[in-house]
DNA sequence: TAGCTGACTCCAT
DNA sequence: AATGGAGCCAGCT
């Protein structure tokens, strides 16, 4: 119960929720890439930490879109065939992303932001 | 407060 | 492409 609310008020994991909500449809990111643009560089393994506490509810009345964040090999982090890899990989596959074992084309599917929604970002 | 942990990365094999 | 080790660091106990 305390709990919860402190994770709601870890400026942090807000930051990176933010930025989560950023990546498109259809793109992925990698877990350095947001923590660079949440303003967090070298704390990648943040950003699997408050993926892991996303409200149910998401944040500020939209979802976080968790699934379209992988690891810098372009594979999903979650255990092969584990409940949340299978999960993360349908989610994924909705989305229309190409996985081929637990492996995404990052050269093809990598969100790359452009200058409008950096500008965006700054205005938080 | 002091360790411990891990949805990470980089580099060498 | 797959695997292992060292470094990393905020959050958690």
């Amino acid at each position: 119960m305390v709990k919860s609310i402190e994770n709601l008020n870890n400026p942090n994991h807000i930051r990176i929720w933010q930025t989560v909500q950023l990546i498109p449809r259809g793109f992925v990111a990698t877990y350095g890439q947001i923590a660079d643009l949440s303003g967090l560089p070298g704390r990648a393994r943040l950003v699997g930490k408050a993926l892991g506490k996303v409200p149910k509810s998401g944040w500020n009345n939209n979802p976080v879109p968790w699934f379209r964040v992988i690891n810098s090999q372009g594979k999903i982090s979650f255990p092969i065939e584990s409940e949340n890899f299978l999960r993360q990989k349908q989610l994924l596959q909705d989305d229309q992303v190409v996985i081929i074992g637990a492996r995404i084309k990052l050269p093809e599917f990598q969100w790359q932001p452009d200058l409008a929604e950096l500008l965006f970002r700054l205005e938080y």
